[in-house]
DNA sequence: CTGATTTCTTAACTTAAGTGATCGTCCAGG
DNA sequence: CCTGGACGATCACTTAAGTTAAGAAATCAG
């Protein structure tokens, strides 16, 4: 399980035994079974969660729906905007699968930071890259119709289509679960 | 129009004059011309721009049609991916009015942090806040249709619509010119 | 000032997504 | 073994967006 972590982290920076120690005295690792809420809509937590095996979600309550906007699977990870804001979250985050997850809070971070500062260069590194890959992928959602997303997605991400439940998948993509169920049937179709 | 600058800056972090004779010597400031483009798709630049006064926005030429993904107005700033990636890019970005812009470029950015490590963490902030903006922007996007992401555009940011052409605000949106100019009419025939 | 070009609006028609309802399947609990 | 709930597929119907085309309005260049 530390492996996971270790494994990531060594992509980008690189452990001393005494670093890695350090890490492991937070004691960061947790499993979650499917369905576990982390984050409650309306809660205001200080926690940051990063997958190592697994998928969490997170999603909004709409007019009594469940909207699906992000999915997070191994070696991604979020912090909840009510940690920097102290607001009541507007979103809820749940495991839709047994999930090996890390939680940390801002006093954790910056403990390590304090000690050592190249924790620091990864997280701006890992915030940057998210930052990069959230423009690319919101232009791409903006530009282009909900079939065009899905074909996106099989090329993209082909592992959540098969893992993860329609109804998320459809309100993911910005349509209804009828419409994704319609969506599919006419690619299947078109292919002849 | 420096003022513009530090009066802005002046939020976040104190600049003393020396600080501040060192960004004016960088020689930043620049007037674009309405229709001015900055970068073309396909390019690769290693400039960031922020705007003072004016507009700016980015735009993906797809199947021939201009499809605008963001506007930065006042206070707002881009560094276009192409810069961190060195691959060509796949959007351009345009002024569309006559607009007052710093330009820079990684270098100038790594001498003044050298010097001043206050603009680091000056930087650290605005693209977390950006990040968490952006994410926001987002979700509201995918949760809902092009008419409650225009009602919602009319509240956060009545003056785009005022200021930016219709076909830009209509791809911005998500929908065809056409769609926008039905839609508008629509909601003003709602308000009976 | 005027003609040309671009942009915006309008309309008729087509296509796709939303809505509401039903049915079958799978799985869990009684 | 049966039963109820959750989920996915499907159908009929409604609504909104895409498409194509034409005309009005604004903008720009000569």
């Amino acid at each position: 399980m530390h492996d996971l972590l270790f494994g990531f982290i060594s992509k980008y920076i690189t452990l001393s035994a005494d670093e890695k120690q350090a890490i492991l005295a937070l004691d960061i690792f947790h499993t979650v079974k499917k369905g576990t809420v982390l984050l409650s809509k309306g809660q205001t937590s200080r926690k940051g969660y990063f997958v190592l095996q697994g998928c969490i979600r997170t999603y909004y309550i709409i007019d009594g729906e469940e909207k699906t906007t992000a999915f997070y699977t191994e070696m991604e990870g979020i912090t909840p905007h009510c940690v920097a804001t102290g607001q009541p979250s507007d979103y809820s985050i749940a495991a839709t699968e047994d999930t090996i997850i890390t939680i940390s809070d801002p006093e954790m971070e910056t403990a390590i930071f304090g000690k050592f500062p190249k924790f620091e260069t990864l997280c701006r590194i890992l915030s940057e890259e998210l930052l990069a890959r959230q423009q690319i992928d919101f232009d791409h959602f903006r530009t282009s119709s909900p079939e065009q997303r899905y074909l996106h997605l099989m090329e993209q991400r082909p592992d959540l289509i098969q893992r993860v439940p329609q109804h998320m998948l459809a309100s993911f993509l910005g349509v209804k679960p009828q419409s994704l169920s319609r969506l599919k049937n006419r690619l299947h179709k078109k292919k002849d």
